[in-house]
DNA sequence: TTCGAGAATGATAATCATTCTCATTTTATG
DNA sequence: CATAAAATGAGAATGATTATCATTCTCGAA
């Protein structure tokens, strides 16, 4: 537990989701790795756990409550709309000088970070606009 | 449902909220509440999420997958040890500008962020160091 | 090489925040 | 007042996550 290297499942599941192009919650990571490999759910969530406080690997919450788990190199941010619920990835990370900027001022040692913008999408935007004038009729 | 005011229990929701000086969760927000009136689990979760929508309330989800409730106006983040939990408050909120500039360059309307760092406070990092200078003697 | 302690693992049960259901109450409106 | 729609609360259901526990693996000491 205090070892400072990585268990062989924390190896497979961190090369797993290295692998992919979007952020996985720890279920699919489950039904995905199971298909090549023998491992338990408990096993990916503990895994994960540890990734996670190694740094390794960082997370975000759906609106759902669900967590969503992706390798830290991979350092996406997007804007959400809350009527739909659909994600739109940032062009990059707009983090960069403030972080470095706050590890500075602070003894906090900072691994990774979360962003994300919360509000309407384009079409959901025009479909509300559109309910609350038939309504003010 | 698609009023465009808020119902009693929103309103009072939404108080409560904008009374507190730390994020609460549904749970805890729902038996401080009951303290002094009537009202339901299932309403409180109903109204943050109308609140949510309307662009009055913002969420951030805890390292135990437990949502966080505020009032928009507290524009507030934090540093959270991935060793003992703890959050740290910053300062200030580091998005006004690329918030600002993310709303010229996009069509979606962006009605708050949730911002988080994560990593090691200072007492974890230098008993965490400790550990592994232990291990390797 | 063998042994034993501690760590890792997988199957399964338990937890608990959140959502769903539905009967009842409140609100809006003529 | 009468009626329909919306809001509400109590409790059941859901489902992601965590806890248990028996088994298997690791690795240093003998
Ligand atoms: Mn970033
Ligand atoms: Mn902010
Ligand atoms: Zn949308
Ligand atoms: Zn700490």
């Amino acid at each position: 537990m205090l070892s400072t290297h990585c268990t062989p499942a924390q190896t497979a599941v961190l090369q797993t989701l290295q692998r992919q192009h979007r952020p996985l919650s720890a279920q699919s990571l489950y039904t995905l790795m199971c298909q090549h490999q023998r491992i338990g759910l408990a096993t990916v969530y503990r895994s994960l756990d540890a990734l996670k406080r190694l740094g390794r690997v960082q997370h975000r919450a759906t609106l759902e409550g669900e967590m969503l788990y992706s390798a830290v190199e991979a350092d996406h941010h997007y804007m959400t709309c809350l009527h739909c619920g659909q994600s739109f990835p940032l062009d990059r990370c707009p983090l960069k000088a403030i972080e470095a900027q706050l590890q500075g001022s602070s003894s906090f040692t900072i691994y990774y970070h979360t962003l994300e913008f919360f509000g309407l999408c384009e079409p959901c935007a025009i479909q509300m606009d559109g309910i609350s004038q038939s309504l003010s009729l």
